[in-house]
DNA sequence: AAATAAATGAGAATAATTCTCATTTTCCTA
DNA sequence: TAGGAAAATGAGAATTATTCTCATTTATTT
């Protein structure tokens, strides 16, 4: 079947790609992963819809590793593990994040807590094992 | 009384100048505050000592605010609270890190946790009213 | 269909960080 | 205590992630 428009809309396949993975990519891995699909999409497109998604709030930036932002489609609160080793991002749906302290959080600064994150950092199972192995 | 050295330890000065605040600075913000006292230490030494602290553990890098890494040497495990206005990170003694989840972590990840980050951002009380004024 | 607005590509520009290398300083040893 | 090896530093170049510019393309409105 036809597509209505000549350039589908590259912003939703930026944000589907996203949306399809649970490995907390980054701008340029959205890009490569999108490079089968759309390899018309530059760069600059998937950083300019992702700082549009992040300020819309339908993306959140879940943690800078090495020096990268990595994001996650999934805006509902909940823990990540980072490996130092591979630079992956994982979820942790096994803890619960404190949200009741967000209360706490307010009433200390007397400002507003608008997100809370908790985060692990470590080595994943298998660079552990590579480590070991080593 | 003189110094042993010509050339007093800039690393140690870099250590104080880190365990003197609780601003959670990045190494340039480090690095202005070293202006008074020792304006001969340069910005590559203040990154060179940090990354180094880093790797030995006596200091930690609690967030990357608008691109930029900040630092701690406060290694004992506390919550920090982020101002997306101002960027400026507070400690939260109020708040306790939830340690005793890395284990459940561990489980679940079958992996080795070295960290856990308790993060809230938002808008700080300064700049909470400073929106409200205008 | 014309006019206007929005989105994009390509690459330049920017900013934080790291690297290189010549020099200085410290440490070690004879 | 001098001399040499090792470590630390300064200055600025290089790198890398990200943002910006602007001409062009695509979408929307009338």
């Amino acid at each position: 079947m036809e597509q209505r428009c000549k350039q589908f809309r590259k912003r939703s396949a930026i944000l589907s790609c996203l949306r399809a993975t649970d490995t907390h990519p980054s701008a340029e891995m959205v890009h490569e992963m999108l490079q089968a699909e759309h390899p018309d999409i530059s760069l600059a497109t998937v950083y300019r819809n992702l700082a549009l998604f992040k300020q819309q709030g339908i993306i959140q930036s879940v943690a800078t590793v090495n020096g990268t932002e990595r994001f996650d489609a999934n805006v509902e609160p909940h823990v990540h593990f980072i490996c130092t080793d591979c630079t992956a991002v994982i979820d942790l749906p096994q803890v619960q994040v404190p949200q009741e302290l967000c209360g706490t959080v307010q009433n200390a600064t007397g400002g507003v807590v608008s997100e809370c994150q908790l985060t692990f950092t470590g080595q994943c199972q298998a660079c552990c094992q590579a480590t070991m192995g080593a």
